[in-house]
Order: C-alpha cells, then structure tokens, then sequence
RNA sequence: GGCGCGGUAGCUCAGCUGGUUAGAGCGCUCGACUCAUAAUCGAGAGGUCGGGAGUUCAAGUCUCCCCCACGCCA
C-alpha cells in the first residue's frame, strides 16, 4: 500500500472564491485524493484558509468585523462551499491556528540559528491616523508623472510609472484617507534565499518528472538577473504570527509579525497537527518527518501557476535551511488559468462564476465533471457557457446518465428490478472486456500521473464503450428471439454501471454514489480486470431504477446565466 | 522595453527525444436503430499545422527572422 500526503494551495481567507481558483488546485487535488483512496493507498489530504496579511484586515475593516472574527466567519463559509463541491479533505485547516503559530515560530528559530536570517533597517510609511506602518499599495496620491490622483505608492495605474511612496504628491492613506504620514526607520527579518541558491538548483534538477510549466519558473527566478533574492519575511501589521525565535523573544521585533507568504507554506505541515487534534491525536509526523516513518510518504501539491515561485524556492528554502528532516514535495502539479468567455476571472472585479454562485445554479457534479474534462493543464483554457452545456449535456446526461437509464429501464418491463439470470458470454462480450481491459489500464495510468483531461477522456470513452455494446448487442431485438442471450446482455449492462460507478466515483462523487445505491451495493472495490468487473453482481438481485442521474442543461437557462454572470458580481 | 507561454480542422484541445496518407471530442451532413433523458450507434465532409528563410534523405516537431494573442516583470 502505498502512502500519498496530498495538499491544495491554501485559498486566501478574503472572500469566496471563484471556479478558475478552485480548478487550479483544489479540485484536481481532490480528483487525485479519491482516486488514490480507492486504489486502498492511505492518503492524507489537506488544505486550510491562509488568513494573514493587511487584505484580511482591510476585508474585515470593510465588513466592520474584528478581523480575527472576519476570519473566523469566512472559514467557516468556505468550509461549507468545499463540502458543497465535495472537497475530499482531511482537513481544512487555518493558517491562523496555534499549531502554525508555534510551527512558523519554529522555522523562524531555526532558520537564525543556521544563519540564514540577516537584520535589515528600512525606511517606509507610517500613518498616525491608522496607527499603523502602510505598505507601498496601500497609499495613494497624485502622481508626479502624469497628474493621476489615485497613483498608488508602488505604482500609477494611469500611466504604469513605477513610483515610490515619496514620490506621490500628496500622500495619504488608503485605509483612512488620513494625510497624516510620515517616513519610519523600521527593521525586518530577511531569509538568505541566495545562501540556498545552489541547494535549491541542484534539488530541482533532481525533479526530472516536473511538468514544464513548474520547472521553467522555478529557474527564472533562480537564475533571472542577479539570482534568486534574499526575501523579507516580516511585516508590521497586527494581523499576524508574532515575530519569535523560537520559544523565545526576538529582540527588536516586538509587535511585528511574519509575511503571510512565509507562514501560509507553513501551514501544510502545521494542518496536520490540526487534524491529529481533531481526530484524537493521531501522528501526524509519520507524514511529515522522514525520521519519523514520512520516508515511504509520496508528497504531491497542487498549485496555480503564480503559486510555483513560493512552492518551488521560498518553500523549500524554509525546509532546507531548517537543517531538519521534514519532507519535501515529490511531485508538484501547476495549472494555468482557466479564462471566463474571453477575458480573465477575476475576484477584484467579481467577473465570473464564484463557487457559491456555481452550487446554487447546479450540483456539484456537473461542475466538476466540465472543469476537470476541461482544466488548463498545458495552457490557458477557457470557459463559456455554450463549452460548458454542450459538455455537461453530451457527457454526463446522453452518454452516462442515459446508459444508465435505458439499461435499467429495459430490464424493469423485461425482467423486473431484479438482475436477470442465464445465458453466457459470447465473441461480442469477450470483445468488450478486451477493450475496457485495455482502457481501464490506460485509465489508471493517466490518473496516477495526474493526466487530468487525458483521464477524463479515457473515463468517457470507456462510458461511450457501453453504448456502442449496447446497440450492436440490441438486447431489444435478441429478446424475441433468445431471451437467455438479452438477460445475459442486460446483466451486463447492469454490471457496467456498477463498473461505471467505481470509476467515476473521483469526477463525480455523487452520481457514482446514486449508482451504487441504485445497485445495492455498499462498498465498491477498484476494479483488478474488467473480466471480473463485469461479473460481480449476483444474479437474482434487486435493483433499482435510479432518477435520471444528470438532467440536461436548457438553451434557456444557459442564455439566462450568460445574462446574469455577463456583469460583475453583484 | 525585457522575459515567459502559446498561435494545429467551425469550437475546445492532443501530438515525447524530427520519420509512412496530421489526431480526439464537440458542432455539422448523411445513414442505421428504437431499449433510453428526441437519447444511442455508424459513416462522411472539414486543416498548405501563424508567416518567411534555413538545417536534413525527412520538420507541426530543430535553428534564425517576423507577425499576432495572453501573462509576468522592471
């Protein structure tokens, strides 16, 4: 038995998330959890909220909440929205919890100790008004350049002149408005990234399995310009993991906090040791220290592309440089983004379709089903409601859900809700059993080298190999002739949904559920050859007739959720 | 401006280290069937692989130049 530790990145904690986000990481993460589940392989799969960092305040500010309530509250809701989807995690932990506290801690500690920290003293921004140091982004005034009056400190928006916080004309505070600002001498702690810089080459090279897309930033930034840069890892904010050495003070840090990018990493491992308290203390290290049985753990993240940089460099270089024997990731596979009818998805200006938004419109299945047949593996992909009914309707309700219909149907007026005995397999069933035999081999391939669409495309062929038996077999007609022969063709329709369900069952959970039911049968096994496969449901049992498994999608309502989804979100 | 990823049938996409008539699904046309969610099955039409030059016995696949779209960065 093999053992997969699986993690998605952490969606940021600020509001609900949007489908390009979720089949980015989440998703194929929890295609590639349950498929491994269902081989027997013991697997662990987590993912959390990363909730630090000043959009979390500044959410909560605008939501007038405390922001560790805010928080809280948005946990909770994007909990919910992944059960709605059917996110297979373990846990769905928070990169706000104690364990990450004292983990982040930790590597902070470490890190110092092996001298992979330096001191730097800079100035930036503070506002009285707030009460708080503002980063670049979140000041605004005119801009020198072109007269803009919302330039931002690192930027004007206008005229795309990179600016800096002193240059604007009239500073003031995006938080409060407040002109109240003055220039502070603050110091932050940096990770000596450029220490690890050969460590971190030669650990990539060793990744020869690495999609294309992954290795090829990684090497930008290790080798762009000067090299991989040293890298601040604190901030001044209150929201946050308070800056320690360890258990103990870190002298001149006071009321300073971690960057959120150096803590949400962290909390993978932290994650774990949340689920172990949730789940009654279970050992949590046997999946994360190679001194501790994590040796024999095959490690996998899921990730957008714009993640690779932290997955692939600053990650690894917190571990690395830690000195200690966590593990590290084996296989890292990074999506590109999925567009919206020809333009980006985009959370700051709500276009698109946000998760919440997708369930109310329609179960889970369906959306799975077409953003993962879908995902952009090699490239950008895109998403329109015309790709998206003709997918949904073609695949799952004509091609699936109505084999399951029309062999269900034909044996309840035949031979009743009951699996129909006799007859033998001839030429044309040996036939069928070669080629899913072939096809489930294939299908298993493409799933453990997390081939998403190739998967998909297998899985729907081997749906489509059922129609095809079914109309050169015509149990229809045979039965006229040769009832033994059509119960023993409809016996094996019957078997191919059961067949059909085990397999399914990591696109679309439920619809593979309600097959199951509809067969009786309670615990599936992954299918070892489809000779036995199609041979497993005894003769004589009852069934029964499921509802359609997927209704399809109306040109009416597609046009309808093209209107509604064509603006921003409300 | 620099860098990155792409530009393959109407649409969405496959095509590893160059090698017979360039593939899939959808859509379209025609035919078959009638058990089924007017579903299914079969057949067919559709591409000078962004443009140009080069290397080679042989290039969608390598090299160079150009054009276009997207993304990132300064």
């Amino acid at each position: 038995m093999q053992r997969h530790l699986i993690t998605s990145a952490i969606p940021y904690i600020n509001g609900i998330k949007h489908l390009g986000n979720l089949v980015g990481s989440q998703l194929p993460a929890d295609l590639y959890a349950r498929y491994q589940r269902a081989r027997g392989n013991e697997v662990l799969f987590l993912c959390a909220t990363d909730e630090h960092g000043t959009p979390a305040e500044l959410a909560a500010a605008k939501a007038g909440k405390p922001v560790a309530e805010y928080c809280a509250e948005m946990h909770k809701i994007q909990a919910e929205i992944a059960k709605g989807f059917r996110l297979s995690f373990d846990h769905f932990g928070r990169s706000s919890s104690p364990q990450n506290h004292a983990l982040t801690q930790h590597f902070a500690g470490r890190l110092a100790d092996a001298d992979l920290i330096r001191e730097v003293t800079e100035k930036q921004v503070y506002s009285n008004a707030d009460g708080r140091f503002l980063p670049d982004r979140y000041i605004e005034g005119t801009c020198p350049n072109c007269g803009y009056d919302k330039a931002r400190g690192d930027q004007c928006e206008n005229c795309t002149k990179q600016l800096d916080p002193t240059d604007l004309i009239e500073p003031r505070s995006a938080v409060s408005g407040s002109t109240d600002l003055e220039v502070r001498e603050t110091k932050h702690l940096y990770l000596r990234q450029s220490a690890l810089k050969d460590d971190l080459n030669a650990w990539i090279d060793s990744k020869t399995d690495w999609p294309l897309l992954t290795t090829s930033i990684a090497k930008k930034w290790l080798h762009d310009g000067d090299g991989l840069q040293d890298r601040g890892i604190t901030r001044d904010l209150d929201w946050g993991i308070p800056v320690r050495r360890g258990d103990a003070d870190w002298p001149g840090m006071e009321g300073k906090v971690f960057y959120v990018w150096f803590d949400a990493p962290i909390e993978y491992i932290a994650c774990a040791g949340e689920w172990s308290d949730a789940h009654g203390g279970a050992d949590w290290e046997r999946w994360w220290r190679t001194d501790k049985g994590a040796d024999d753990v095959r490690y996998t993240q899921f990730m957008g592309k714009d993640n690779v940089p932290f997955h692939t460099l600053s990650f690894p270089a917190t571990i690395l440089g830690s000195g200690e024997p966590w593990k590290m990731v084996d296989h890292l596979k990074s999506f590109n983004y999925l567009n919206y009818d020809g333009g980006q998805f985009s959370t700051s200006q709500g276009r698109g379709v946000f998760m919440d938004q997708a369930l109310e419109i329609l179960p889970a299945d369906y959306w799975r089903w077409w953003l993962l047949s879908n995902c952009p593996e090699t490239s950008d992909s895109e998403f329109t409601w015309e790709l998206f009914q003709q997918g949904v309707n073609k695949d799952l309700a004509d091609v699936l859900g109505n084999f399951v219909s029309r062999v269900t149907k034909f044996c309840r007026s035949k031979f009743g809700e009951i699996v129909p005995k006799g007859g033998v397999y001839g030429d044309r069933e040996e036939t069928l059993i070669a080629e899913l035999d072939a096809r489930l081999t294939r299908y298993a391939q493409m799933m453990d080298s997390m081939e998403v669409r190739k998967s998909a495309q297998e899985l729907r062929a081997i749906w489509v190999a059922g129609n095809e038996y079914l109309q050169a077999a015509a149990p229809w007609a045979t039965i006229k002739e040769d009832p033994e022969t059509a119960a023993m063709q409809i016996r094996l329709g019957l078997n191919l949904i059961s067949f059909y369900a085990t397999l399914s069952a990591p696109f679309i959970p439920d619809a593979a559920q309600k097959m199951n039911t509809a067969l009786q049968i309670e615990k599936a096994q992954w299918p070892s050859n489809a000779s036995d496969a199609l041979d497993s449901l005894p003769a004589g049992q009852s069934f029964a007739v499921p509802e359609n498994l997927f209704a399809k999608i109306s040109d009416e309502d597609r046009k309808d959720w093209q209107d509604r989804f064509a603006g921003g979100r409300a």
